[in-house]
DNA sequence: AACTATTTATAAGA
DNA sequence: TTCTTATAAATAGTT
């Protein structure tokens, strides 16, 4: 769109592949959104210059509707999954957006310094959000388990008292050879209320 | 850029709404691809449809990677939500970072704005995760309670039977005092506490 | 999915 | 940078 038709290749003439990035990054953050606008969608754009300058978009309030769809949502995992990687996305570009959701903002490099907290931070998350919760998931897979094959003894411990009454009925009026069973009644003894996940 | 100039606000007709959306995002990602090859810019899109589709963009190929082996994984999703809170940080973090995706490369100065959005930045996360747990929490716990409510029945159809049988017992040899003693036999190991989430 | 009249974006030049 | 302008691209409405 220009005088000329520009080849899709790295600008080799350096001020120019400046100016051109300048100008391309402006429209593609305005496209951004103008798609976001026109057709309610999220948008997130993160742009990062050859120099390490930041750039950013993102369609700020589409964040928590599409929390609370995905909150009340029954679809399938893969479904969900898209939508929290969807949500997470957005979540980073939000956060990136310094400051204010919905206007383009520039965002100044970050600096050495800010690497080490940044690292520090994704360790952090890493740390609080991997361990406990693969523990968790596996204890609550262990409750359900449990809870099952009780059920299980219970059932068969109904059919056993119910063989022995049929066996009474047919032995009607008899001497009795009385076996009982010892007969399995499991106690339960489950927590009233599970702590849930926070 | 067609027939009408458009209006940038919301498109009210829902097939118009969507048409535009698929012929903009095309066109979006096309851009942010021609940006990142013409200037040697590191270029992440995201976008997401008002129908929950998630299309994305990425200068390098990580973004793809992440995704695809989101479609393809069957792990539990509670890893796979591990996995995705570590791969939005390094998408951000390290694969956004100019051209070489392996090393951040950064030079100016942090500012306290920065800072902030970052924690709030951990706190979205954090938010956006939680819902996912809740949910399964939600559903762990409604398995947990049906399969209680299962055992229930089963323990009174137990006692109504073990009744009756106490019943003939008495009726067929009143001589023998025979006791049942409703005997705690099972007990099954269970968590009696689970381990919250950080 | 195509088509095409228009609007937009932008390459080059100043 | 920023403006101007000729031209390439994108796309809104239509079929």
């Amino acid at each position: 769109m220009g005088r000329k038709k520009l080849e899709i290749k790295r600008i080799e003439k350096n001020s120019s592949r400046q100016v051109t990035f300048c100008k391309r990054r402006n429209g593609l953050i305005e496209k951004a959104r103008q798609l976001s606008v026109l057709c309610e969608a999220s948008v997130g754009l993160l742009v990062v210059s050859a120099s390490d300058k930041l750039y950013s978009f993102s369609s700020g309030d589409r964040l928590e509707k599409i929390l609370d769809r995905y909150g009340k949502k029954h679809a399938d995992d893969l479904n969900a999954l898209n939508q929290l990687a969807a949500s997470c996305f957005n979540l980073l570009f939000v956060g990136m957006a310094h400051g204010h959701l919905n206007c383009v903002k520039l965002v100044e490099s970050i600096d050495d310094v800010s690497v080490d907290s940044l690292v520090e931070l994704e360790d952090h998350l890493e740390t609080a959000l991997s361990v406990t919760r693969a523990r968790k998931a596996e204890l609550m897979l262990k409750l359900v388990e449990s809870l099952k094959e009780k059920e299980n003894l219970l059932k068969e411990e109904n059919q056993v008292l119910a063989s022995q009454i049929e066996k009474k009925n047919l032995e009607g009026a008899e001497a009795d050879n009385i076996e009982m069973s010892s007969g399995q009644i499991s106690d339960i003894n489950l927590p009233v209320t599970l702590p849930l996940l926070n």
